[in-house]
DNA sequence: CTATTAGACGATAAGTATTATCGTCCGTCA
DNA sequence: TGACGGACGATAATACTTATCGTCTAATAG
Protein backbone atom coordinates (compact mmCIF):
# COMPACT_ATOMS: atom_id res chain seq x y z
CA UNK A 1 0.00 0.00 0.00
CA UNK A 2 1.72 3.36 -0.95
CA UNK A 3 0.67 6.78 -0.86
CA UNK A 4 -0.75 8.88 -3.37
CA UNK A 5 1.38 11.81 -3.76
CA UNK A 6 -0.62 15.00 -3.01
CA UNK A 7 -0.97 17.30 -5.54
CA UNK A 8 0.64 20.51 -4.33
CA UNK A 9 -1.33 24.01 -4.85
CA UNK A 10 0.72 24.92 -7.75
CA UNK A 11 0.32 22.47 -9.75
CA UNK A 12 -3.28 22.24 -9.64
CA UNK A 13 -3.33 26.29 -10.38
CA UNK A 14 -1.83 24.88 -13.51
CA UNK A 15 -3.77 22.34 -14.40
CA UNK A 16 -6.49 24.83 -14.32
CA UNK A 17 -4.75 28.11 -16.20
CA UNK A 18 -4.29 25.18 -18.75
CA UNK A 19 -7.68 24.50 -18.99
CA UNK A 20 -9.19 27.36 -18.56
CA UNK A 21 -10.81 27.23 -14.97
CA UNK A 22 -10.51 29.35 -11.77
CA UNK A 23 -8.46 27.56 -9.54
CA UNK A 24 -10.78 27.67 -6.47
CA UNK A 25 -10.63 25.90 -3.15
CA UNK A 26 -13.37 23.78 -3.72
CA UNK A 27 -11.85 22.87 -7.15
CA UNK A 28 -8.69 21.85 -5.77
CA UNK A 29 -10.26 19.72 -3.05
CA UNK A 30 -12.42 17.84 -5.13
CA UNK A 31 -9.65 17.24 -7.66
CA UNK A 32 -7.65 15.48 -4.43
CA UNK A 33 -10.31 13.60 -3.16
CA UNK A 34 -11.15 12.04 -6.54
CA UNK A 35 -7.58 11.53 -7.48
CA UNK A 36 -7.29 9.65 -4.10
CA UNK A 37 -10.01 7.63 -3.69
CA UNK A 38 -9.73 4.24 -5.51
CA UNK A 39 -12.05 3.10 -8.06
CA UNK A 40 -14.34 4.99 -10.13
CA UNK A 41 -16.62 6.54 -7.31
CA UNK A 42 -19.95 7.77 -7.70
CA UNK A 43 -21.21 11.78 -7.07
CA UNK A 44 -22.52 10.87 -3.80
CA UNK A 45 -19.62 8.75 -2.77
CA UNK A 46 -17.62 11.50 -3.86
CA UNK A 47 -19.11 14.36 -1.94
CA UNK A 48 -19.84 12.28 0.72
CA UNK A 49 -15.69 11.89 1.22
CA UNK A 50 -15.24 16.01 0.34
CA UNK A 51 -17.81 17.05 2.93
CA UNK A 52 -15.28 15.98 5.69
CA UNK A 53 -12.97 18.25 4.36
CA UNK A 54 -15.11 21.45 3.63
CA UNK A 55 -18.69 20.95 5.39
CA UNK A 56 -20.26 23.45 3.74
CA UNK A 57 -19.34 22.16 0.24
CA UNK A 58 -22.95 21.39 -1.42
CA UNK A 59 -23.95 18.11 -4.07
CA UNK A 60 -24.66 20.48 -6.84
CA UNK A 61 -21.03 21.93 -6.44
CA UNK A 62 -19.57 18.36 -6.81
CA UNK A 63 -21.62 17.75 -9.89
CA UNK A 64 -20.84 21.36 -11.60
CA UNK A 65 -17.56 20.68 -11.58
CA UNK A 66 -17.22 16.92 -11.96
CA UNK A 67 -18.98 18.06 -15.39
CA UNK A 68 -17.13 20.79 -15.82
CA UNK A 69 -14.10 19.13 -15.51
CA UNK A 70 -15.50 16.80 -18.42
CA UNK A 71 -16.21 19.88 -20.62
CA UNK A 72 -12.66 21.02 -20.34
CA UNK A 73 -10.69 18.00 -20.41
CA UNK A 74 -9.63 17.70 -17.44
CA UNK A 75 -11.55 14.37 -16.76
CA UNK A 76 -13.15 11.73 -18.91
CA UNK A 77 -16.41 9.73 -18.06
CA UNK A 78 -16.10 6.00 -17.68
CA UNK A 79 -18.82 5.59 -20.28
CA UNK A 80 -20.97 7.29 -22.50
CA UNK A 81 -23.67 5.39 -21.63
CA UNK A 82 -24.62 7.05 -18.57
CA UNK A 83 -27.94 8.36 -18.85
CA UNK A 84 -30.81 5.53 -19.34
CA UNK A 85 -31.30 1.97 -19.89
CA UNK A 86 -30.60 0.81 -23.39
CA UNK A 87 -31.11 -2.68 -24.35
CA UNK A 88 -29.88 -4.96 -27.32
CA UNK A 89 -32.33 -6.73 -29.81
CA UNK A 90 -29.67 -7.46 -32.29
CA UNK A 91 -28.24 -10.90 -32.01
CA UNK A 92 -25.12 -11.25 -33.79
CA UNK A 93 -21.64 -10.19 -32.04
CA UNK A 94 -21.33 -6.69 -32.42
CA UNK A 95 -20.17 -3.49 -30.98
CA UNK A 96 -20.58 0.56 -30.55
CA UNK A 97 -20.22 2.93 -32.72
CA UNK A 98 -21.17 6.62 -30.11
CA UNK A 99 -20.81 10.08 -30.79
CA UNK A 100 -19.74 11.71 -27.85
CA UNK A 101 -21.64 14.76 -28.94
CA UNK A 102 -25.45 13.42 -29.22
CA UNK A 103 -25.05 10.14 -27.69
CA UNK A 104 -26.12 8.36 -30.54
CA UNK A 105 -25.27 4.85 -31.16
CA UNK A 106 -24.93 2.89 -33.79
CA UNK A 107 -24.23 -0.71 -34.35
CA UNK A 108 -20.68 -2.05 -35.77
CA UNK A 109 -20.92 -5.97 -36.71
CA UNK A 110 -17.84 -7.67 -35.24
CA UNK A 111 -16.70 -8.92 -38.27
CA UNK A 112 -15.95 -5.00 -39.31
CA UNK A 113 -13.21 -5.18 -36.97
CA UNK A 114 -9.91 -6.57 -38.28
CA UNK A 115 -8.52 -7.62 -35.46
CA UNK A 116 -10.06 -8.29 -32.12
CA UNK A 117 -8.61 -7.25 -28.87
CA UNK A 118 -6.85 -9.87 -26.42
CA UNK A 119 -5.99 -9.78 -23.31
CA UNK A 120 -2.37 -11.31 -21.99
CA UNK A 121 -2.73 -10.34 -18.08
CA UNK A 122 -5.88 -10.69 -15.92
CA UNK A 123 -6.20 -9.72 -12.43
CA UNK A 124 -6.83 -13.14 -10.83
CA UNK A 125 -9.67 -14.78 -10.64
CA UNK A 126 -11.83 -12.83 -13.10
CA UNK A 127 -13.81 -14.96 -15.52
CA UNK A 128 -14.48 -13.31 -18.88
CA UNK A 129 -17.26 -13.75 -20.50
CA UNK A 130 -17.10 -11.01 -23.58
CA UNK A 131 -15.76 -8.11 -24.40
CA UNK A 132 -17.58 -4.50 -25.48
CA UNK A 133 -16.09 -2.14 -27.71
CA UNK A 134 -17.30 1.44 -28.07
CA UNK A 135 -15.92 3.52 -30.64
CA UNK A 136 -15.98 6.43 -29.83
CA UNK A 137 -15.88 9.88 -31.97
CA UNK A 138 -17.97 12.67 -33.93
CA UNK A 139 -20.96 11.42 -36.14
CA UNK A 140 -21.24 12.98 -39.73
CA UNK A 141 -24.10 14.86 -38.29
CA UNK A 142 -22.71 16.39 -35.78
CA UNK A 143 -19.77 17.31 -37.34
CA UNK A 144 -21.59 19.15 -39.78
CA UNK A 145 -23.51 21.07 -36.97
CA UNK A 146 -20.02 21.70 -35.65
CA UNK A 147 -18.48 23.40 -38.92
CA UNK A 148 -21.65 25.58 -39.68
CA UNK B 1 -35.52 0.10 -47.06
CA UNK B 2 -36.84 -3.40 -46.32
CA UNK B 3 -39.76 -3.97 -44.08
CA UNK B 4 -37.98 -5.89 -40.71
CA UNK B 5 -40.22 -9.26 -40.72
CA UNK B 6 -42.87 -9.57 -38.15
CA UNK B 7 -42.45 -12.04 -35.70
CA UNK B 8 -45.39 -13.82 -35.19
CA UNK B 9 -47.29 -15.24 -31.90
CA UNK B 10 -46.01 -19.11 -32.62
CA UNK B 11 -42.48 -18.42 -32.44
CA UNK B 12 -43.04 -15.70 -29.68
CA UNK B 13 -44.34 -18.15 -27.78
CA UNK B 14 -41.43 -20.32 -28.06
CA UNK B 15 -38.77 -17.56 -27.36
CA UNK B 16 -41.12 -17.10 -24.02
CA UNK B 17 -41.60 -20.96 -23.31
CA UNK B 18 -37.67 -20.94 -24.01
CA UNK B 19 -37.08 -18.82 -21.39
CA UNK B 20 -39.45 -19.42 -18.47
CA UNK B 21 -41.81 -16.97 -19.64
CA UNK B 22 -45.52 -16.41 -20.12
CA UNK B 23 -46.17 -15.20 -23.59
CA UNK B 24 -48.74 -12.05 -22.69
CA UNK B 25 -49.91 -10.18 -25.77
CA UNK B 26 -48.33 -7.02 -23.49
CA UNK B 27 -45.14 -8.08 -23.54
CA UNK B 28 -45.48 -9.89 -27.17
CA UNK B 29 -46.03 -6.18 -28.52
CA UNK B 30 -43.18 -4.96 -26.58
CA UNK B 31 -40.77 -7.16 -28.12
CA UNK B 32 -41.96 -6.66 -31.55
CA UNK B 33 -41.87 -2.58 -31.16
CA UNK B 34 -38.74 -2.99 -29.79
CA UNK B 35 -37.41 -5.51 -32.57
CA UNK B 36 -38.73 -2.75 -35.06
CA UNK B 37 -37.48 0.73 -33.39
CA UNK B 38 -34.01 1.70 -35.53
CA UNK B 39 -31.04 1.85 -32.96
CA UNK B 40 -31.64 1.51 -29.33
CA UNK B 41 -34.78 3.56 -27.87
CA UNK B 42 -35.24 4.56 -24.51
CA UNK B 43 -37.71 3.07 -22.42
CA UNK B 44 -39.59 5.99 -22.43
CA UNK B 45 -39.93 6.39 -26.34
CA UNK B 46 -40.40 2.46 -26.35
CA UNK B 47 -43.24 3.34 -23.63
CA UNK B 48 -44.68 6.28 -26.06
CA UNK B 49 -44.68 3.90 -29.15
CA UNK B 50 -46.22 1.16 -27.57
CA UNK B 51 -48.81 3.17 -25.68
CA UNK B 52 -50.22 3.23 -29.56
CA UNK B 53 -50.52 -0.60 -29.85
CA UNK B 54 -51.71 -0.50 -26.11
CA UNK B 55 -53.07 2.66 -24.92
CA UNK B 56 -53.94 0.88 -21.56
CA UNK B 57 -50.32 0.45 -21.33
CA UNK B 58 -48.08 1.03 -18.34
CA UNK B 59 -44.41 2.72 -18.26
CA UNK B 60 -43.70 0.20 -15.41
CA UNK B 61 -44.21 -2.71 -17.60
CA UNK B 62 -42.35 -1.58 -20.04
CA UNK B 63 -39.30 -1.18 -17.36
CA UNK B 64 -40.80 -4.38 -15.86
CA UNK B 65 -40.39 -6.21 -18.51
CA UNK B 66 -37.16 -5.31 -20.29
CA UNK B 67 -35.46 -6.06 -17.08
CA UNK B 68 -37.38 -9.55 -17.16
CA UNK B 69 -36.08 -10.13 -20.77
CA UNK B 70 -32.75 -8.46 -19.43
CA UNK B 71 -32.36 -11.33 -16.95
CA UNK B 72 -33.78 -13.89 -18.69
CA UNK B 73 -31.19 -13.73 -21.26
CA UNK B 74 -33.93 -12.18 -24.38
CA UNK B 75 -31.88 -9.09 -24.59
CA UNK B 76 -28.72 -7.20 -22.92
CA UNK B 77 -27.67 -4.75 -21.97
CA UNK B 78 -26.12 -1.89 -24.16
CA UNK B 79 -23.56 -1.11 -21.28
CA UNK B 80 -23.03 -2.08 -17.76
CA UNK B 81 -22.52 1.62 -16.61
CA UNK B 82 -25.76 3.29 -16.21
CA UNK B 83 -26.17 4.27 -12.70
CA UNK B 84 -24.41 6.76 -12.40
CA UNK B 85 -22.26 8.85 -13.17
CA UNK B 86 -18.23 7.66 -13.00
CA UNK B 87 -15.31 9.44 -14.21
CA UNK B 88 -11.29 8.84 -14.82
CA UNK B 89 -8.61 9.91 -12.93
CA UNK B 90 -5.92 7.36 -14.49
CA UNK B 91 -4.08 9.29 -17.04
CA UNK B 92 -2.95 6.44 -19.23
CA UNK B 93 -4.76 4.51 -21.84
CA UNK B 94 -6.63 1.87 -20.21
CA UNK B 95 -10.07 0.21 -20.67
CA UNK B 96 -12.58 -1.84 -18.08
CA UNK B 97 -12.96 -4.87 -16.63
CA UNK B 98 -16.64 -4.91 -15.65
CA UNK B 99 -18.54 -7.70 -13.06
CA UNK B 100 -21.27 -8.40 -14.52
CA UNK B 101 -23.11 -9.18 -11.07
CA UNK B 102 -21.39 -6.63 -8.41
CA UNK B 103 -20.81 -4.05 -11.49
CA UNK B 104 -17.31 -3.01 -10.21
CA UNK B 105 -14.92 -1.42 -12.78
CA UNK B 106 -11.12 -2.37 -12.11
CA UNK B 107 -8.95 -0.31 -14.44
CA UNK B 108 -6.84 -2.03 -16.80
CA UNK B 109 -3.62 -0.79 -18.54
CA UNK B 110 -3.15 -0.61 -22.46
CA UNK B 111 -0.81 -2.59 -22.61
CA UNK B 112 -2.04 -5.62 -21.07
CA UNK B 113 -3.57 -6.38 -24.29
CA UNK B 114 -1.13 -7.99 -26.67
CA UNK B 115 -3.80 -6.65 -29.58
CA UNK B 116 -6.31 -3.98 -30.56
CA UNK B 117 -9.19 -3.66 -32.43
CA UNK B 118 -8.52 -2.09 -35.84
CA UNK B 119 -11.69 -0.94 -37.60
CA UNK B 120 -12.10 -1.66 -41.55
CA UNK B 121 -15.21 -0.14 -42.12
CA UNK B 122 -16.67 2.91 -40.86
CA UNK B 123 -20.12 4.50 -41.48
CA UNK B 124 -19.41 7.76 -43.57
CA UNK B 125 -18.13 10.47 -41.97
CA UNK B 126 -17.87 9.21 -38.24
CA UNK B 127 -14.41 10.60 -36.78
CA UNK B 128 -13.08 7.83 -34.73
CA UNK B 129 -11.30 9.47 -31.15
CA UNK B 130 -10.75 6.33 -29.38
CA UNK B 131 -11.68 3.45 -28.21
CA UNK B 132 -13.35 2.24 -24.81
CA UNK B 133 -13.06 -1.55 -24.13
CA UNK B 134 -15.27 -3.02 -21.46
CA UNK B 135 -14.23 -6.48 -20.24
CA UNK B 136 -16.89 -7.97 -18.89
CA UNK B 137 -16.76 -11.01 -17.09
CA UNK B 138 -17.72 -12.40 -12.92
CA UNK B 139 -14.75 -11.09 -10.71
CA UNK B 140 -13.38 -12.97 -8.11
CA UNK B 141 -15.52 -12.06 -5.25
CA UNK B 142 -18.69 -12.39 -6.79
CA UNK B 143 -17.39 -16.18 -8.27
CA UNK B 144 -17.05 -17.37 -4.98
CA UNK B 145 -20.36 -15.54 -3.43
CA UNK B 146 -22.13 -17.62 -6.46
CA UNK B 147 -20.34 -21.24 -5.77
CA UNK B 148 -21.10 -20.88 -1.71
C1' DC C 1 -63.46 -26.91 -21.32
C1' DT C 2 -63.36 -25.00 -16.80
C1' DA C 3 -61.34 -24.01 -12.17
C1' DT C 4 -57.26 -22.83 -9.82
C1' DT C 5 -53.38 -20.25 -9.05
C1' DA C 6 -49.01 -18.04 -9.90
C1' DG C 7 -47.64 -14.55 -12.13
C1' DA C 8 -48.69 -10.30 -14.93
C1' DC C 9 -50.95 -5.94 -15.33
C1' DG C 10 -51.94 -0.87 -14.47
C1' DA C 11 -52.12 2.97 -11.30
C1' DT C 12 -49.67 5.39 -8.53
C1' DA C 13 -46.53 6.51 -4.78
C1' DA C 14 -41.90 6.57 -3.61
C1' DG C 15 -37.06 6.64 -4.34
C1' DT C 16 -32.66 7.96 -6.82
C1' DA C 17 -29.92 10.70 -9.67
C1' DT C 18 -29.26 14.90 -11.77
C1' DT C 19 -29.93 19.71 -13.23
C1' DA C 20 -31.64 24.47 -12.96
C1' DT C 21 -32.36 28.61 -10.50
C1' DC C 22 -31.27 32.21 -7.69
C1' DG C 23 -29.41 35.13 -4.27
C1' DT C 24 -24.98 35.86 -2.16
C1' DC C 25 -20.12 35.96 -1.87
C1' DC C 26 -15.26 36.36 -3.31
C1' DG C 27 -11.28 37.44 -6.12
C1' DT C 28 -9.57 40.27 -9.78
C1' DC C 29 -8.77 44.22 -12.25
C1' DA C 30 -9.65 49.13 -13.17
C1' DT D 1 -11.71 50.65 -3.25
C1' DG D 2 -15.58 49.58 -6.24
C1' DA D 3 -17.59 47.03 -9.95
C1' DC D 4 -17.99 42.79 -12.23
C1' DG D 5 -18.02 38.07 -13.41
C1' DG D 6 -17.75 33.77 -12.04
C1' DA D 7 -18.31 30.42 -8.20
C1' DC D 8 -20.79 28.89 -4.29
C1' DG D 9 -24.65 26.78 -1.49
C1' DA D 10 -29.53 26.06 -0.84
C1' DT D 11 -33.16 24.35 -2.71
C1' DA D 12 -36.70 23.52 -6.17
C1' DA D 13 -37.47 21.01 -10.08
C1' DT D 14 -36.94 17.34 -13.31
C1' DA D 15 -35.75 12.80 -15.20
C1' DC D 16 -35.38 8.19 -14.49
C1' DT D 17 -36.49 4.00 -12.11
C1' DT D 18 -38.51 0.90 -8.70
C1' DA D 19 -41.93 -0.69 -5.24
C1' DT D 20 -46.55 -1.58 -3.83
C1' DC D 21 -50.99 -3.25 -4.21
C1' DG D 22 -55.39 -4.61 -5.83
C1' DT D 23 -57.20 -6.69 -9.99
C1' DC D 24 -56.89 -9.60 -13.91
C1' DT D 25 -55.14 -13.25 -17.12
C1' DA D 26 -52.29 -17.15 -18.97
C1' DA D 27 -50.77 -21.72 -17.88
C1' DT D 28 -52.09 -26.14 -16.52
C1' DA D 29 -54.39 -29.82 -14.08
C1' DG D 30 -58.37 -32.11 -14.06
Amino acid sequence: MHDIPSLDARSFRELCADHGLAATHQRQMLYDVMRTMPGHPSPEEIYARLKRRIPAISLATVYKNIHLFVERGVLKEVSMHHGSLRVEMNGHPHHHLVCSQCKAITDIEEEDFGMLPTLQRLPGGFEVDRYAIDVIGICAACQKAKSS
